[in-house]
DNA sequence: CTTTTTATAGACCATGTGGTCTATATCTTT
DNA sequence: AAAGATATAGACCACATGGTCTATAAAAAG
Protein backbone atom coordinates (compact mmCIF):
# COMPACT_ATOMS: atom_id res chain seq x y z
CA UNK A 1 0.00 0.00 0.00
CA UNK A 2 2.26 3.49 -1.03
CA UNK A 3 -1.70 4.88 -0.21
CA UNK A 4 -0.50 7.10 2.27
CA UNK A 5 2.37 8.65 -0.25
CA UNK A 6 0.01 9.32 -2.89
CA UNK A 7 -1.17 12.60 -2.87
CA UNK A 8 -4.85 13.01 -2.24
CA UNK A 9 -6.93 13.69 -4.99
CA UNK A 10 -9.24 16.53 -4.34
CA UNK A 11 -13.10 16.44 -4.71
CA UNK A 12 -16.30 18.30 -4.75
CA UNK A 13 -19.77 17.54 -3.86
CA UNK A 14 -22.78 18.79 -4.84
CA UNK A 15 -26.22 17.57 -4.19
CA UNK A 16 -29.03 19.54 -3.01
CA UNK A 17 -29.63 16.97 -0.14
CA UNK A 18 -27.37 18.09 2.63
CA UNK A 19 -27.63 14.78 4.34
CA UNK A 20 -26.60 12.95 1.90
CA UNK A 21 -23.75 15.60 0.79
CA UNK A 22 -22.26 15.03 4.15
CA UNK A 23 -22.33 11.11 4.52
CA UNK A 24 -20.45 10.85 1.30
CA UNK A 25 -17.94 13.41 2.54
CA UNK A 26 -17.71 11.44 5.63
CA UNK A 27 -17.75 8.35 3.49
CA UNK A 28 -14.79 9.60 0.99
CA UNK A 29 -12.66 11.23 4.46
CA UNK A 30 -12.77 7.80 6.12
CA UNK A 31 -11.25 6.27 3.25
CA UNK A 32 -8.34 8.94 3.70
CA UNK A 33 -7.13 8.91 -0.28
CA UNK A 34 -9.58 11.57 -0.56
CA UNK A 35 -9.56 15.49 0.16
CA UNK A 36 -12.99 16.71 -0.13
CA UNK A 37 -12.37 20.39 -0.92
CA UNK A 38 -16.10 21.68 -0.72
CA UNK A 39 -19.63 21.19 -1.34
CA UNK A 40 -22.63 22.66 -2.40
CA UNK A 41 -26.29 21.99 -2.40
CA UNK A 42 -26.22 24.02 -5.70
CA UNK A 43 -24.64 24.15 -9.61
CA UNK A 44 -24.07 27.75 -8.89
CA UNK A 45 -21.98 27.78 -5.62
CA UNK A 46 -20.40 24.60 -7.07
CA UNK A 47 -19.20 26.26 -9.97
CA UNK A 48 -17.57 28.98 -8.07
CA UNK A 49 -16.31 26.42 -5.41
CA UNK A 50 -14.56 24.56 -8.19
CA UNK A 51 -12.84 27.63 -9.83
CA UNK A 52 -11.39 28.45 -6.19
CA UNK A 53 -10.11 24.91 -5.79
CA UNK A 54 -9.73 23.01 -9.03
CA UNK A 55 -10.82 19.54 -7.77
CA UNK A 56 -9.45 16.58 -9.85
CA UNK A 57 -13.66 15.33 -9.45
CA UNK A 58 -16.99 16.45 -8.79
CA UNK A 59 -19.85 14.24 -7.94
CA UNK A 60 -22.47 15.93 -9.05
CA UNK A 61 -26.34 15.07 -8.24
CA UNK A 62 -28.62 15.06 -11.50
CA UNK A 63 -32.20 15.47 -9.67
CA UNK A 64 -31.65 18.85 -8.48
CA UNK A 65 -34.51 21.50 -8.35
CA UNK A 66 -33.01 25.10 -10.03
CA UNK A 67 -30.38 23.94 -12.38
CA UNK A 68 -30.59 20.64 -13.58
CA UNK A 69 -27.66 18.32 -13.22
CA UNK A 70 -27.41 18.19 -17.62
CA UNK A 71 -26.69 21.50 -17.52
CA UNK A 72 -24.36 21.40 -14.00
CA UNK A 73 -22.55 19.01 -16.00
CA UNK A 74 -21.81 21.48 -19.74
CA UNK A 75 -20.94 24.84 -17.34
CA UNK A 76 -18.02 22.32 -15.77
CA UNK A 77 -16.62 21.37 -19.05
CA UNK A 78 -17.16 24.84 -20.42
CA UNK A 79 -14.87 25.97 -17.25
CA UNK A 80 -11.91 24.07 -19.55
CA UNK A 81 -9.97 22.54 -16.01
CA UNK A 82 -10.10 19.05 -16.60
CA UNK A 83 -12.81 18.54 -13.45
CA UNK A 84 -13.93 15.30 -14.16
CA UNK A 85 -17.44 14.47 -13.40
CA UNK A 86 -19.10 11.59 -11.66
CA UNK A 87 -22.71 11.93 -12.41
CA UNK A 88 -24.48 10.67 -9.60
CA UNK A 89 -28.68 10.72 -9.22
CA UNK A 90 -31.20 8.40 -7.50
CA UNK A 91 -32.32 6.86 -10.84
CA UNK A 92 -31.54 4.67 -13.44
CA UNK A 93 -33.24 6.71 -16.12
CA UNK A 94 -31.92 5.89 -19.59
CA UNK A 95 -32.81 8.63 -21.11
CA UNK A 96 -30.63 11.24 -17.85
CA UNK A 97 -27.93 8.34 -18.27
CA UNK A 98 -27.62 8.58 -21.99
CA UNK A 99 -27.66 12.41 -21.86
CA UNK A 100 -25.41 12.63 -18.89
CA UNK A 101 -22.46 10.55 -20.92
CA UNK A 102 -23.42 11.92 -24.15
CA UNK A 103 -21.68 15.34 -23.07
CA UNK A 104 -19.21 14.07 -21.38
CA UNK A 105 -20.08 12.83 -17.71
CA UNK A 106 -17.09 10.57 -17.16
CA UNK A 107 -19.40 7.88 -15.21
CA UNK A 108 -22.73 7.71 -13.63
CA UNK A 109 -23.46 6.15 -10.15
CA UNK A 110 -26.89 6.12 -8.46
CA UNK A 111 -27.16 6.42 -4.68
CA UNK A 112 -28.27 3.20 -3.62
CA UNK A 113 -25.20 1.64 -4.36
CA UNK A 114 -22.53 0.30 -1.90
CA UNK A 115 -20.00 3.21 -0.91
CA UNK A 116 -17.49 0.12 -1.96
CA UNK A 117 -18.59 0.71 -5.26
CA UNK A 118 -18.26 4.53 -5.28
CA UNK A 119 -15.17 4.42 -3.87
CA UNK A 120 -14.00 2.08 -6.83
CA UNK A 121 -15.97 4.61 -9.53
CA UNK A 122 -14.04 7.73 -8.09
CA UNK A 123 -10.82 5.65 -8.51
CA UNK A 124 -11.33 4.42 -12.14
CA UNK A 125 -12.67 7.86 -12.83
CA UNK A 126 -9.82 9.58 -11.41
CA UNK A 127 -7.59 7.23 -13.06
CA UNK A 128 -9.15 8.27 -16.42
CA UNK A 129 -11.43 5.33 -17.04
CA UNK A 130 -14.89 5.66 -17.51
CA UNK A 131 -17.18 4.27 -14.87
CA UNK A 132 -20.58 2.59 -15.46
CA UNK A 133 -21.80 -0.08 -13.09
CA UNK A 134 -23.07 -3.08 -15.28
CA UNK A 135 -26.57 -2.58 -14.42
CA UNK A 136 -26.22 1.01 -16.01
CA UNK A 137 -24.51 0.34 -19.30
CA UNK A 138 -27.21 -2.33 -19.82
CA UNK A 139 -29.75 0.33 -19.80
CA UNK A 140 -27.72 2.73 -21.94
CA UNK A 141 -27.11 0.57 -24.56
CA UNK A 142 -30.60 -0.50 -24.39
CA UNK A 143 -31.86 2.88 -24.88
CA UNK A 144 -28.70 3.68 -27.18
CA UNK A 145 -29.55 0.59 -29.87
CA UNK A 146 -33.38 1.86 -29.47
CA UNK A 147 -32.74 5.37 -30.42
CA UNK A 148 -30.61 3.71 -33.59
CA UNK A 149 -33.72 1.43 -34.44
CA UNK A 150 -35.55 3.93 -34.60
CA UNK A 151 -33.51 6.19 -36.94
CA UNK A 152 -32.94 3.17 -39.67
CA UNK A 153 -36.20 2.13 -39.21
CA UNK A 154 -37.92 5.70 -40.06
CA UNK A 155 -35.01 5.97 -43.17
CA UNK A 156 -35.88 1.94 -44.44
CA UNK A 157 -39.70 2.37 -43.80
CA UNK A 158 -41.62 5.71 -45.10
CA UNK A 159 -43.55 2.95 -47.57
CA UNK A 160 -40.32 1.25 -49.06
CA UNK A 161 -38.51 4.36 -49.24
CA UNK A 162 -38.95 6.20 -52.47
CA UNK A 163 -35.21 6.60 -52.83
CA UNK A 164 -34.99 3.17 -54.04
CA UNK A 165 -36.78 3.53 -57.21
CA UNK A 166 -33.89 6.10 -58.35
CA UNK A 167 -31.62 4.83 -61.46
CA UNK A 168 -27.66 4.91 -60.78
CA UNK A 169 -27.37 8.03 -62.46
CA UNK A 170 -30.47 9.34 -61.14
CA UNK A 171 -28.65 8.92 -57.73
CA UNK A 172 -25.31 10.44 -59.03
CA UNK A 173 -27.86 13.62 -60.10
CA UNK A 174 -29.74 14.13 -56.56
CA UNK A 175 -26.07 13.94 -55.09
CA UNK A 176 -24.58 16.72 -56.70
CA UNK A 177 -27.99 18.53 -55.82
CA UNK A 178 -27.39 18.02 -52.20
CA UNK A 179 -23.89 19.91 -52.88
CA UNK A 180 -26.04 22.48 -53.79
CA UNK A 181 -24.80 22.48 -57.37
CA UNK A 182 -26.84 24.51 -60.19
CA UNK A 183 -28.16 22.35 -63.12
CA UNK A 184 -25.23 23.71 -65.28
CA UNK A 185 -22.80 22.71 -62.62
CA UNK A 186 -24.31 18.97 -62.74
CA UNK A 187 -24.30 18.71 -66.74
CA UNK A 188 -20.76 20.04 -66.52
CA UNK A 189 -19.53 17.18 -63.88
CA UNK A 190 -21.15 14.30 -65.28
CA UNK A 191 -20.27 15.91 -69.00
CA UNK A 192 -23.93 15.51 -70.35
CA UNK A 193 -25.83 18.59 -71.33
CA UNK A 194 -28.04 20.57 -69.24
CA UNK A 195 -31.22 19.63 -70.60
CA UNK A 196 -30.65 15.61 -69.95
CA UNK A 197 -29.57 16.66 -66.06
CA UNK A 198 -33.22 18.53 -65.86
CA UNK A 199 -34.86 15.72 -67.58
CA UNK A 200 -32.85 13.26 -64.97
CA UNK A 201 -34.27 15.93 -61.97
CA UNK A 202 -37.55 16.13 -63.01
CA UNK A 203 -37.50 12.49 -63.13
CA UNK A 204 -36.29 12.57 -59.22
CA UNK A 205 -39.33 14.88 -58.57
CA UNK A 206 -41.78 12.50 -59.50
CA UNK A 207 -40.11 9.40 -57.84
CA UNK A 208 -39.66 11.43 -54.50
CA UNK A 209 -42.57 13.27 -54.85
CA UNK A 210 -41.55 16.80 -54.32
CA UNK A 211 -41.84 19.71 -56.11
CA UNK A 212 -38.11 21.62 -55.73
CA UNK A 213 -34.52 20.85 -54.97
CA UNK A 214 -35.11 22.02 -51.70
CA UNK A 215 -37.45 19.38 -51.06
CA UNK A 216 -35.22 16.54 -53.15
CA UNK A 217 -32.36 17.40 -50.68
CA UNK A 218 -34.51 17.13 -46.92
CA UNK A 219 -36.17 13.96 -48.80
CA UNK A 220 -32.52 12.22 -49.38
CA UNK A 221 -31.12 13.61 -46.30
CA UNK A 222 -34.00 12.67 -44.21
CA UNK A 223 -34.10 9.40 -45.19
CA UNK A 224 -30.38 8.05 -45.10
CA UNK A 225 -29.40 9.07 -48.42
CA UNK A 226 -26.16 10.24 -47.17
CA UNK A 227 -25.83 8.90 -43.87
CA UNK A 228 -22.94 6.70 -45.88
CA UNK A 229 -20.85 9.80 -46.37
CA UNK A 230 -21.97 12.45 -44.30
CA UNK A 231 -22.59 10.90 -40.79
CA UNK A 232 -19.68 8.65 -40.62
CA UNK A 233 -18.92 9.88 -37.40
CA UNK A 234 -21.91 8.43 -35.44
CA UNK B 1 -29.74 -25.71 -9.04
CA UNK B 2 -32.12 -25.84 -11.27
CA UNK B 3 -29.98 -26.03 -13.96
CA UNK B 4 -31.44 -29.71 -15.35
CA UNK B 5 -34.49 -28.62 -15.66
CA UNK B 6 -34.18 -25.85 -17.66
CA UNK B 7 -34.43 -26.09 -20.99
CA UNK B 8 -30.85 -25.89 -22.66
CA UNK B 9 -30.44 -22.46 -25.02
CA UNK B 10 -29.35 -23.47 -28.51
CA UNK B 11 -25.95 -21.40 -29.52
CA UNK B 12 -24.51 -21.35 -33.07
CA UNK B 13 -20.78 -20.66 -33.26
CA UNK B 14 -19.00 -18.50 -36.16
CA UNK B 15 -15.66 -17.62 -36.58
CA UNK B 16 -12.91 -18.50 -39.20
CA UNK B 17 -10.79 -19.83 -36.85
CA UNK B 18 -11.69 -23.47 -37.12
CA UNK B 19 -9.64 -24.27 -33.52
CA UNK B 20 -11.33 -21.37 -31.80
CA UNK B 21 -14.71 -22.48 -33.12
CA UNK B 22 -14.01 -25.99 -31.41
CA UNK B 23 -12.85 -24.90 -28.20
CA UNK B 24 -15.63 -22.77 -27.37
CA UNK B 25 -17.71 -25.88 -28.09
CA UNK B 26 -16.00 -28.15 -25.73
CA UNK B 27 -16.35 -25.34 -23.30
CA UNK B 28 -20.00 -24.75 -23.64
CA UNK B 29 -20.60 -28.69 -23.58
CA UNK B 30 -18.74 -29.01 -20.75
CA UNK B 31 -21.00 -26.36 -18.94
CA UNK B 32 -23.91 -28.65 -19.69
CA UNK B 33 -26.73 -25.86 -19.99
CA UNK B 34 -25.95 -25.09 -23.79
CA UNK B 35 -26.63 -26.74 -26.57
CA UNK B 36 -24.31 -25.52 -29.61
CA UNK B 37 -26.62 -26.52 -32.21
CA UNK B 38 -24.17 -26.13 -35.52
CA UNK B 39 -20.55 -24.17 -36.37
CA UNK B 40 -19.60 -21.94 -38.95
CA UNK B 41 -16.42 -20.90 -40.54
CA UNK B 42 -18.20 -18.10 -42.29
CA UNK B 43 -20.99 -15.38 -42.01
CA UNK B 44 -23.00 -17.02 -45.32
CA UNK B 45 -22.83 -20.64 -44.27
CA UNK B 46 -23.73 -19.62 -40.72
CA UNK B 47 -26.88 -17.35 -41.85
CA UNK B 48 -28.07 -20.82 -43.54
CA UNK B 49 -27.70 -22.82 -40.02
CA UNK B 50 -29.39 -19.70 -38.00
CA UNK B 51 -32.36 -20.75 -40.55
CA UNK B 52 -32.20 -24.06 -40.11
CA UNK B 53 -32.33 -24.22 -35.89
CA UNK B 54 -33.21 -20.40 -35.06
CA UNK B 55 -30.43 -20.79 -32.18
CA UNK B 56 -31.33 -18.49 -29.39
CA UNK B 57 -27.96 -16.89 -29.33
CA UNK B 58 -25.08 -16.70 -32.14
CA UNK B 59 -21.63 -15.64 -30.72
CA UNK B 60 -19.82 -14.16 -34.12
CA UNK B 61 -16.56 -13.08 -34.38
CA UNK B 62 -15.75 -9.57 -35.93
CA UNK B 63 -12.50 -9.98 -37.55
CA UNK B 64 -13.50 -12.11 -40.25
CA UNK B 65 -12.03 -11.86 -44.18
CA UNK B 66 -14.69 -12.13 -46.58
CA UNK B 67 -17.56 -11.12 -45.11
CA UNK B 68 -16.77 -8.96 -42.08
CA UNK B 69 -18.66 -9.33 -39.07
CA UNK B 70 -20.88 -6.39 -39.03
CA UNK B 71 -22.38 -7.05 -42.21
CA UNK B 72 -22.99 -10.36 -40.35
CA UNK B 73 -25.15 -8.59 -37.36
CA UNK B 74 -27.18 -6.86 -40.15
CA UNK B 75 -27.83 -9.71 -41.82
CA UNK B 76 -28.88 -12.19 -38.77
CA UNK B 77 -30.73 -9.38 -37.66
CA UNK B 78 -32.76 -9.23 -41.06
CA UNK B 79 -33.72 -12.22 -40.60
CA UNK B 80 -35.88 -11.24 -38.08
CA UNK B 81 -36.27 -14.39 -35.98
CA UNK B 82 -35.30 -12.92 -31.98
CA UNK B 83 -31.56 -14.94 -32.39
CA UNK B 84 -29.26 -12.35 -30.46
CA UNK B 85 -25.75 -11.64 -31.35
CA UNK B 86 -22.99 -11.82 -29.20
CA UNK B 87 -19.71 -10.54 -30.87
CA UNK B 88 -16.67 -11.80 -30.24
CA UNK B 89 -13.10 -10.11 -31.14
CA UNK B 90 -9.55 -10.57 -30.89
CA UNK B 91 -9.19 -6.66 -29.97
CA UNK B 92 -10.34 -4.18 -28.28
CA UNK B 93 -10.99 -1.97 -31.17
CA UNK B 94 -13.41 1.34 -30.31
CA UNK B 95 -14.53 1.41 -33.73
CA UNK B 96 -15.22 -1.88 -34.05
CA UNK B 97 -17.49 -1.92 -31.09
CA UNK B 98 -18.93 1.31 -31.50
CA UNK B 99 -20.70 -0.30 -34.53
CA UNK B 100 -21.25 -3.45 -33.56
CA UNK B 101 -23.25 -2.09 -30.70
CA UNK B 102 -24.76 0.29 -32.66
CA UNK B 103 -26.57 -2.26 -35.10
CA UNK B 104 -27.74 -3.87 -32.50
CA UNK B 105 -24.88 -7.04 -30.74
CA UNK B 106 -26.24 -7.73 -27.34
CA UNK B 107 -22.67 -7.49 -26.06
CA UNK B 108 -19.30 -7.85 -27.01
CA UNK B 109 -16.46 -10.08 -25.48
CA UNK B 110 -12.66 -10.40 -26.23
CA UNK B 111 -11.20 -13.91 -27.29
CA UNK B 112 -8.51 -13.30 -24.73
CA UNK B 113 -11.40 -13.61 -22.01
CA UNK B 114 -11.54 -15.92 -19.17
CA UNK B 115 -13.80 -18.56 -20.26
CA UNK B 116 -16.35 -17.79 -16.71
CA UNK B 117 -16.86 -14.51 -17.82
CA UNK B 118 -17.50 -15.76 -21.58
CA UNK B 119 -20.60 -18.01 -19.66
CA UNK B 120 -21.26 -15.21 -18.02
CA UNK B 121 -21.86 -12.59 -21.14
CA UNK B 122 -23.79 -15.78 -22.71
CA UNK B 123 -26.21 -16.04 -19.89
CA UNK B 124 -26.56 -12.50 -19.39
CA UNK B 125 -27.10 -12.18 -22.97
CA UNK B 126 -29.69 -14.90 -23.14
CA UNK B 127 -31.51 -13.11 -20.21
CA UNK B 128 -32.20 -10.67 -22.10
CA UNK B 129 -29.87 -7.58 -21.38
CA UNK B 130 -26.89 -6.17 -22.80
CA UNK B 131 -23.18 -7.73 -21.82
CA UNK B 132 -20.19 -5.31 -22.66
CA UNK B 133 -17.09 -6.26 -20.17
CA UNK B 134 -15.86 -2.67 -17.84
CA UNK B 135 -12.69 -2.17 -20.20
CA UNK B 136 -14.82 -2.50 -23.51
CA UNK B 137 -17.51 -0.40 -22.12
CA UNK B 138 -14.96 2.30 -21.08
CA UNK B 139 -12.88 2.04 -24.46
CA UNK B 140 -17.10 2.51 -25.95
CA UNK B 141 -17.67 5.56 -23.80
CA UNK B 142 -14.60 6.99 -24.78
CA UNK B 143 -14.96 6.92 -28.48
CA UNK B 144 -18.93 7.80 -27.60
CA UNK B 145 -17.63 10.75 -26.09
CA UNK B 146 -15.22 11.77 -28.59
CA UNK B 147 -17.74 11.57 -31.61
CA UNK B 148 -19.69 13.95 -29.71
CA UNK B 149 -17.16 16.20 -29.05
CA UNK B 150 -16.40 16.26 -32.63
CA UNK B 151 -19.80 17.37 -33.40
CA UNK B 152 -20.30 19.94 -31.00
CA UNK B 153 -16.82 21.29 -31.85
CA UNK B 154 -17.72 21.45 -35.28
CA UNK B 155 -20.68 23.66 -34.97
CA UNK B 156 -19.52 25.82 -32.45
CA UNK B 157 -16.26 26.75 -34.10
CA UNK B 158 -16.70 26.93 -38.18
CA UNK B 159 -15.03 30.17 -37.53
CA UNK B 160 -17.77 31.34 -35.05
CA UNK B 161 -20.24 29.70 -36.98
CA UNK B 162 -21.83 31.67 -39.23
CA UNK B 163 -25.80 31.24 -37.84
CA UNK B 164 -25.16 33.19 -34.91
CA UNK B 165 -25.35 36.47 -37.16
CA UNK B 166 -28.82 35.90 -38.34
CA UNK B 167 -31.32 38.04 -36.77
CA UNK B 168 -34.22 36.37 -34.65
CA UNK B 169 -36.41 37.15 -37.63
CA UNK B 170 -33.97 35.68 -40.30
CA UNK B 171 -33.55 32.90 -38.52
CA UNK B 172 -37.51 32.17 -38.43
CA UNK B 173 -37.34 32.58 -42.15
CA UNK B 174 -34.65 30.32 -42.74
CA UNK B 175 -36.26 27.85 -40.59
CA UNK B 176 -39.10 27.75 -43.18
CA UNK B 177 -36.79 27.45 -45.67
CA UNK B 178 -35.43 24.16 -44.39
CA UNK B 179 -38.59 22.80 -44.86
CA UNK B 180 -38.91 23.24 -48.50
CA UNK B 181 -41.75 26.36 -48.16
CA UNK B 182 -41.83 28.83 -51.53
CA UNK B 183 -41.01 32.42 -50.72
CA UNK B 184 -45.35 33.04 -51.01
CA UNK B 185 -45.24 30.25 -48.27
CA UNK B 186 -43.22 32.05 -45.83
CA UNK B 187 -44.63 34.86 -46.77
CA UNK B 188 -47.83 33.64 -45.77
CA UNK B 189 -46.69 32.02 -42.43
CA UNK B 190 -44.86 34.94 -41.23
CA UNK B 191 -48.12 37.55 -42.31
CA UNK B 192 -45.38 39.84 -44.17
CA UNK B 193 -45.04 40.47 -47.87
CA UNK B 194 -43.10 38.88 -50.39
CA UNK B 195 -40.41 41.25 -51.22
CA UNK B 196 -40.17 41.56 -47.20
CA UNK B 197 -39.22 37.38 -47.62
CA UNK B 198 -37.13 38.26 -50.32
CA UNK B 199 -34.61 40.90 -48.62
CA UNK B 200 -34.70 38.42 -45.39
CA UNK B 201 -33.43 35.55 -47.45
CA UNK B 202 -31.05 38.01 -49.12
CA UNK B 203 -29.21 39.27 -46.00
CA UNK B 204 -29.24 35.19 -45.21
CA UNK B 205 -27.72 34.62 -48.04
CA UNK B 206 -24.72 37.30 -47.57
CA UNK B 207 -24.41 36.41 -43.83
CA UNK B 208 -24.14 32.43 -44.51
CA UNK B 209 -21.68 33.34 -47.44
CA UNK B 210 -23.72 31.33 -50.15
CA UNK B 211 -25.46 31.81 -53.06
CA UNK B 212 -28.50 29.94 -52.69
CA UNK B 213 -31.12 28.79 -50.89
CA UNK B 214 -30.15 24.51 -51.40
CA UNK B 215 -26.69 26.08 -49.96
CA UNK B 216 -28.39 27.99 -47.45
CA UNK B 217 -30.29 24.60 -46.32
CA UNK B 218 -27.22 22.89 -45.95
CA UNK B 219 -25.35 25.19 -44.30
CA UNK B 220 -27.89 25.17 -41.63
CA UNK B 221 -28.60 21.39 -41.02
CA UNK B 222 -24.39 20.78 -41.34
CA UNK B 223 -24.36 23.37 -38.71
CA UNK B 224 -26.73 22.71 -35.56
CA UNK B 225 -29.38 24.81 -36.72
CA UNK B 226 -31.98 21.77 -36.61
CA UNK B 227 -30.00 19.72 -33.96
CA UNK B 228 -32.24 21.32 -31.07
CA UNK B 229 -35.75 20.14 -32.88
CA UNK B 230 -34.55 17.16 -35.22
CA UNK B 231 -32.34 15.47 -33.45
CA UNK B 232 -33.61 15.49 -30.46
CA UNK B 233 -33.01 11.07 -30.22
CA UNK B 234 -29.93 11.53 -29.96
C1' DC C 1 -30.68 62.43 -28.84
C1' DT C 2 -28.37 60.90 -32.70
C1' DT C 3 -26.74 56.55 -34.98
C1' DT C 4 -27.24 51.87 -36.09
C1' DT C 5 -29.79 47.81 -36.59
C1' DT C 6 -33.84 45.50 -37.83
C1' DA C 7 -38.17 44.56 -40.17
C1' DT C 8 -40.80 46.03 -43.57
C1' DA C 9 -41.67 46.56 -48.75
C1' DG C 10 -41.68 48.28 -53.66
C1' DA C 11 -39.49 48.20 -58.47
C1' DC C 12 -36.86 46.11 -62.03
C1' DC C 13 -34.37 42.66 -64.25
C1' DA C 14 -31.65 38.45 -65.40
C1' DT C 15 -31.66 33.84 -65.03
C1' DG C 16 -32.20 29.56 -62.75
C1' DT C 17 -35.75 26.30 -62.05
C1' DG C 18 -39.54 23.31 -63.01
C1' DG C 19 -43.40 21.31 -66.35
C1' DT C 20 -44.49 19.10 -70.50
C1' DC C 21 -43.86 17.00 -74.76
C1' DT C 22 -41.13 14.77 -78.16
C1' DA C 23 -37.33 11.95 -79.79
C1' DT C 24 -33.25 9.08 -80.17
C1' DA C 25 -29.74 5.32 -79.05
C1' DT C 26 -28.63 1.75 -75.92
C1' DC C 27 -29.34 -1.76 -73.06
C1' DT C 28 -32.27 -5.34 -70.62
C1' DT C 29 -35.75 -8.37 -70.36
C1' DT C 30 -38.99 -11.40 -72.15
C1' DA D 1 -37.40 -10.21 -82.30
C1' DA D 2 -40.32 -7.28 -79.56
C1' DA D 3 -41.15 -4.65 -75.42
C1' DG D 4 -39.60 -1.96 -71.71
C1' DA D 5 -36.38 0.71 -69.16
C1' DT D 6 -32.67 4.01 -69.23
C1' DA D 7 -29.72 7.88 -70.61
C1' DT D 8 -29.48 11.24 -73.66
C1' DA D 9 -31.23 15.87 -75.45
C1' DG D 10 -33.98 19.61 -77.84
C1' DA D 11 -37.94 23.08 -77.74
C1' DC D 12 -41.18 25.88 -75.33
C1' DC D 13 -43.01 28.26 -71.61
C1' DA D 14 -44.34 29.95 -66.93
C1' DC D 15 -42.68 31.55 -62.98
C1' DA D 16 -39.88 31.14 -58.89
C1' DT D 17 -35.55 32.68 -57.47
C1' DG D 18 -31.78 35.75 -56.75
C1' DG D 19 -29.35 40.55 -57.32
C1' DT D 20 -29.52 45.33 -56.64
C1' DC D 21 -31.19 49.64 -55.28
C1' DT D 22 -34.18 52.55 -52.71
C1' DA D 23 -37.09 53.74 -48.77
C1' DT D 24 -39.60 53.99 -44.27
C1' DA D 25 -40.91 53.08 -39.45
C1' DA D 26 -39.61 51.13 -35.19
C1' DA D 27 -36.41 49.51 -31.99
C1' DA D 28 -31.88 49.20 -29.98
C1' DA D 29 -27.46 51.07 -29.06
C1' DG D 30 -24.37 54.69 -28.48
Amino acid sequence: MRREFKKKSKVLLIDDNYEHLVGIRELLNLEGTFDVVGIATNVSVGLNLIKKYQPDIVLLDMNMPDKDGLQGIIEISKLDFDTKVLALSGYDDADLIFRAMKIGAKGYVLKTMASAQLIYAIEEVLNGKIYLPLALSSRFFEYFQQSFREETAKQESTEENLLSYLTQREEEVLELLTQGITYKGVANKLFISETTVKTHVNNIFQKLQVNDRTQAVLYAINNGFLSKKVKLAV
